[in-house]
DNA sequence: TATTATT
């Protein structure tokens, strides 16, 4: 199918824009040994991958469901949080073979306003806990590049990140390096902390990152501090609460007959006109980018396995859904023309 | 001067 192959490579495009580790990490999990790194032997799990950057708001449920397009998985978890997920989650196939297609179909698909990645796991150990630094006071001219760069005498670079100003596109003197092992991270902040680059009047700060559980915590102190002051001491403009349809709300309706596509789960959509080898994941990819996506389902013949022509997605969120409708019906998906709309009971016109 | 990568 040549718009998905499309579609995805269109994502893999944003990712190299991201992170570079992130393109050489896919690159080794889709071509294998090929592109193998002497420091990676050994220290993966081909059982199992790790995704990450998932929406906080991603269930189990829902990455099970994710995942569920490539093939059977025997177990999917997300690290809880205070609220859903930590952004991060495992997934195992009962066939182990599965992996390799999943970091294939599924690094780099957009969900939300992320852009998860798929890669097989390292074996867990406390040596690779707690590696990850937080560096202030850069130089702003400071690339990606030129962060690795100053750090990687000190170990394996898992991954980086220099913040950006989202209005201007330029750097914001302070950037994220995780280190495969703690012991390397240890070493970087021995040695940079304090440590001038050249060309800067200014000491850089290397220490380790404030992990996800302190970081949200401390930022809802400071809110409630913030908050609190400015609840009390000035005006208080009532914000208007956006009003959110939700399924659980329309069914406290009554009968719920006039209303459609809503369950107890979620909005169902329905999607006419697919390809004969539509699969779920063109749904996902589709569908993920405008919220919450509970299931996707492509209706096959029994005999044949080849798509019927429809399919169906299910969502969390109203607004999200009648969005996603508006966006893709009429949609060309291959040589077909999409339509998309809530799911009827009377089935489509 | 703070993103969410080890169950």
């Amino acid at each position: 199918m040549a718009l998905r192959r499309g579609h995805i490579r269109y994502l893999k495009v944003c990712e190299v824009q991201t992170s570079q580790n992130d393109v050489r990490d896919g690159q080794h999990a889709a071509k294998g040994p090929a592109v193998k790194r002497a420091d990676d032997g050994g220290r993966r799990r081909p059982d199992q991958l790790i995704v990450n950057y998932l929406p906080q708001s991603m269930s189990q449920d829902e990455l099970r469901s994710l995942f569920s397009s490539v093939g059977d998985v025997e177990s999917a978890k997300t690290h809880p949080g205070q609220s859903g997920s930590l952004g991060y989650g495992f997934v195992n196939f009962v066939n182990p073979s599965d992996a390799e297609r999943a970091i294939s179909t599924l690094n780099g698909l957009r969900l939300q306003s992320k852009t998860i990645k798929v890669s097989f796991a390292r074996p867990s150990s406390d040596m690779i806990k707690d590696a990850n630094l937080y560096i202030s006071g850069l130089p702003r001219t400071l690339s990606q590049q030129d962060l690795e760069d100053m750090f990687t005498r000190f170990g394996h670079i898992i991954n980086s990140r220099v913040l950006v100003d989202q209005a201007s596109g330029l750097s914001r003197g302070v950037a994220f390096i995780r280190f495969d092992k703690r012991s390397e991270a240890e070493d970087a902040v021995k040695h940079l902390n304090g440590h001038t680059p050249p060309g800067s009047s200014e000491p850089i700060t290397v220490k380790f990152a404030a992990n996800p559980n302190q970081a949200r915590n401390s930022q809802m102190m400071s809110q409630m501090y913030h908050g609190q002051s400015r609840r009390f001491g000035g005006p208080v403009h009532h914000q208007a609460q956006r009003f959110r349809f939700s399924p659980m709300s329309v069914d406290h309706m009554g009968g719920g007959n006039s209303v459609s596509g809503n369950s107890s789960t979620g909005w169902c959509i329905f999607i006419y006109n697919l390809g004969q080898d539509a699969d779920e994941a063109i749904l996902w990819q589709m569908f993920g980018p405008f919220g919450a996506v509970v299931n996707v389902k492509v209706i096959r013949d029994f005999n044949t396995n080849k798509c019927k022509g429809f399919g169906f997605v299910t969502m969390t969120n109203y607004e999200e859904a009648a969005m996603a409708i508006h966006s893709l019906n009429g949609y060309r998906l291959g040589d077909k023309v999409l339509q998309v709309s809530f799911k009827t009971s009377k089935g489509h016109k």
